[in-house]
DNA sequence: AATTATTCTTGATATTTGTCAAAGAGACTG
DNA sequence: CAGTCTCTTTGACAAATATCAAGAATAATT
């Protein structure tokens, strides 16, 4: 297992007697689709690193629906603060397909590894990273309407799209499927997209683009 | 002012020598309440610490409305990953009352001085604080309905309620001031908390958590 | 191919919050 | 203390989105 943590980038400086070590002190779990990773209000004995599949991460609200806040992908840090504060998960996580975790006992990882600067330098590029992607979360969902999200999922998303179920993009951009759906019809009357079987073709990024720049 | 830089967390373990030489590449700004520390999308050339007054960062949204994201506060770190990762600002930082910052210029301390584990470290910890305050954001504004933000605010702001204006109150909750009263109303038709004449008094605390927890 | 199950769309309606306008209440000034 | 100014409250209405229910389209299964 040694070689799959040097491929990992938080790792790949390390010496092989460290790798070693680290070995010892992390084990991989795998995990079913639709399995969940930890919930809401849960305490972090073990850093998480994804190794394979995708994480959705959400909150439940009053009402009982879910707010997705974000997806995670291999090879991705998950919720590291959560072990460096001490503190409990802020949200739940949940396998949107069969995945693979590796699971690093922290206290052992803050005392023997986060003090090389290589790790401690990756660990900040890491937090980083995060810190956009909490930005673009509040950017996208707090300043933009229903409208605005679709338009910003399809230019990015384009391609994707038909890979995806309706309901599954509605729900990623926190809106119902019929609001969607109605918005869809919109930017097609509006001449913007087409609807073709199971495709979505942009016809006009820049119009698009208008509706969230 | 190395004897105020000495008094910042961040920098409390640096030499003379070193305290000197940040000296040399930072400078102290003074701004006017309600002027502007930078806009959305400017570039950032300086790390910016706040050492007097409130800072408040928000975006705007397609109507022109401020949607406001967070406010800092004595002594903070703003917006450090701008620095980190070369990129721009993502949303706009007005001055909420008279203020005071440092300047340090970023690509010397990055080379001269993110090396050192003790700064490393630190700066760890404040991003670590701002995904903290962050994912807080989005937990309230993203998960919660108005009633239950006001309830929140309440709970955690009771006593400094008496010094802020109603619709400052509303600003910060994003909301406007209307549907902060209808409210406040509401909330003490229900018992749970009494509008004096500058004060409002909460009754039933507990009550008023049922609304978020 | 026919049947059944699932997902998507549409319409009617409800809920939440915002907008606009006017009235009320304090606070400040001359 | 009357007049003015600012902030808050109230009411009527509008906008955005959710909810519920039914129908249409697609996909899956026998």
């Amino acid at each position: 297992m040694t070689k799959q943590l040097k491929s990992f980038y938080l790792f790949k400086d390390l010496d092989d007697k460290s790798l070693a070590r680290l070995d010892e002190i992390s084990n991989v779990i795998e995990y079913k689709k639709g399995s969940i990773l930890f919930f809401e209000g849960d305490k972090a004995a073990n850093l998480i690193i994804l190794l394979e599949g995708i994480l959705q991460v959400y909150k439940t609200d009053q009402k009982g629906n879910k707010v997705i806040l974000h997806h995670f992908f291999p090879v991705d840090v998950i919720a590291e603060i959560v072990n460096f504060e001490h503190m409990r998960y802020p949200a739940s996580a949940e396998f949107e397909s069969d995945g693979k975790v590796l699971s690093i006992n922290y206290d052992t990882f803050e005392k023997e590894f986060l003090k090389n600067p290589d790790i401690s330098f990756a660990f900040i590029k890491s937090l980083s990273k995060k810190i956009k992607y909490l930005e673009n979360v509040i950017a996208t969902n707090m300043v933009m309407n229903s409208t605005a999200r679709v338009a910003k999922f399809l230019c990015e998303n384009g391609d994707k799209i038909s890979k995806l179920k309706k309901s599954h993009i509605a729900a990623n951009l926190n809106m119902t499927p019929e609001t969607l759906s109605r918005i869809l019809k919109k930017l097609s009357t509006m001449g913007l997209i087409e609807k073709l079987k199971d495709e979505i073709l942009i016809l006009d990024k820049e119009g698009l683009e208008t509706f969230y720049l």
